[in-house]
RNA sequence: GUGGAUGUAGCUCAGUUGGUUAGAGCACCAGGUUGUGGCCCUGGGGGUCGGGGGUUCGAAUCCCCUCAUUCACCCCA
């Protein structure tokens, strides 16, 4: 294939049964966002480029990672790079500071970064998130927390760990962020290329820096900063967490990626993925609203990263299996085979026939592929108005009348109704 | 954006110091088995050796460029 017609760089095909889990996953995040009263939203998936501009200032998805266009109208417009600050705007837009708060809303979407591909970093991924929009609470913060480990429990991933942080409030933030940017300003000859620019960009980074781990080590703690009103609702949402069942710790290095976070940070991590891959991640951000001309109103949420979810879950979601029913013919009988097998898709199997104008043999051969069981048209080894049934794993076989009805009671009777299983 | 590795059939890979029409296994299709699969056997389709340029009598093989994949950094899901 020619390279320019091939699929652009950092995008996937997905094939099944990869395929069948996505929408295995996707069912099971819908049902479960249900469970906690949240309602899907549809945003576009694209935005006018300020709405995420002024939510990003220093953000790298934002600043560097943008795929955005002008189109013919001239208007600037952005592929979401990220839920939160689309599902804001739709906040805004559509008046739900006047619904009954909290607003519970998810979704599941595609995000587009323009970065370089990696293992499990991809230019379009895909996010399951949910936000939480009027409450200051911490109970909104440990409510939304539960909501995630609970997809990804479900999914069948073990005991996750949240990693929870404060970041501070207007209040306490900025005298920590002094005390932080006079300690490395103290030590600026001796640290690294990226942390000088942090450190005048957005110092609280200074803190994820792999490179300069001792001088991080003895870095001031945003715990001794902390407001009291700070450090009691980070207290209050690790209560409400644990006395769920859920397991978090604080991680004082843990710092997030966009400006917009305003105390609680939280992220889960997959040994699978290693340490500097998120399995998803969230926070509050209690001034986003307020900065897309909504009323001040908080908001707190999280975004599990698909992709990312499936690969740490290894194939161990089950999808739908190979299984259903092949109905073949002998020459001279594709038409009886044809209307059979609708007439059993009726009777709700999954079914197929030849399409190909194969031999009986080739049929025989096509549907011990793909069905659990094979139904003969026009052999001669049964009397008028019956067909053979066989059994594909066992290789039985007998001969029945050609009912759609008792075939299809047969064929349950033999694999069950609902034939999922774990495909490897 | 920076640095390293890798690009031969749908998939996994061979291809010796550059040398005739580029191979294998799996997969696919058809037959061997006159009524029916999974094993075995035979045959078949499928590759401009990622693309472009150069060196050479001759390049999958050597050199340059480019594109893509992959790993790490940055950052994130």
């Amino acid at each position: 294939m020619r390279t320019e017609l091939k699929r652009p760089r950092g995008t996937q095909d997905i094939l099944a049964p990869e395929s069948w889990r996505v929408e295995q996953l996707r069912r099971l995040a819908f049902d479960t966002a249900r469970q906690f009263g949240f309602d899907p939203l549809e945003t576009p998936a694209f935005e006018q480029s300020a709405v995420f501009l002024k939510v990003g200032e220093s953000t790298d998805v934002v600043q560097h990672e943008r795929y955005a266009f002008t189109d013919v109208g001239g208007v600037s417009l952005t592929l979401r790079p990220e839920g939160t600050a689309a599902v804001a705007r739709a906040y805004v837009e559509n008046g739900l500071y006047n619904a009954p708060q909290p607003v519970r809303l998810f979704y599941w979407a595609p995000m587009f970064r323009r970065e370089r591909p990696q293992a499990l970093r991809y230019r379009q991924h895909t996010q399951f998130g949910a936000e939480m929009f009027g409450v200051e609470d911490p109970a909104a913060d440990a409510e939304v927390m539960l909501l995630s480990t609970r997809v990804v429990s479900l999914a069948g991933l073990t005991d996750p760990v949240i990693r929870v942080n404060s970041l501070g409030c207007h209040q306490c933030r900025p005298a920590y962020r002094q005390a932080l940017v006079a300690y490395y300003r103290d030590r600026e000859p001796s640290i690294c290329q990226d942390c000088r620019v942090r450190l005048e960009q957005n110092p609280l980074r200074l803190l994820d820096c792999k490179v300069d781990v001792e001088a991080r080590a003895g870095a001031p703690d945003i715990a001794d900063y902390w407001c009291t009103a700070c450090r009691a609702h980070l207290d209050r949402l690790m209560e409400l967490v644990l006395l769920a069942g859920g397991i978090i710790r604080r991680d004082s290095r843990l710092v997030r990626g966009f400006d917009y976070y305003s105390r609680t940070v939280f992220e889960v991590g997959h040994p699978q993925l290693g340490d500097a891959t998120a399995l998803f991640g969230g926070g509050r951000y209690d001034g986003l609203v307020e900065s897309l001309d909504g009323p001040n109103t908080p908001g707190v949420g999280f975004g599990i990263g698909v992709e990312r979810l499936l690969s740490a879950l290894g194939g161990r979601l089950p999808v739908y299996s190979v299984a259903g029913c092949y109905v073949a013919h002998q020459p001279g009988y594709e038409t009886e085979a044809f209307a059979l097998a609708e007439r059993l898709r009726q009777q709700g199997l999954v079914c197929y026939s030849d399409v190909m104008g194969r031999s009986l043999k080739a049929q025989i051969r096509d549907a011990g592929r793909r069905a659990g069981a094979a139904v003969i048209v026009g052999s001669e080894a049964v009397g008028p108005g019956e067909v053979m049934v066989r059994n594909l794993a066992t290789g039985e076989q007998e001969a029945m009348a050609g009912d759609p009805l008792a075939i299809a009671a047969w064929y349950n009777r033999k694999f069950g109704t609902n034939s999922t299983a774990v495909v490897r």
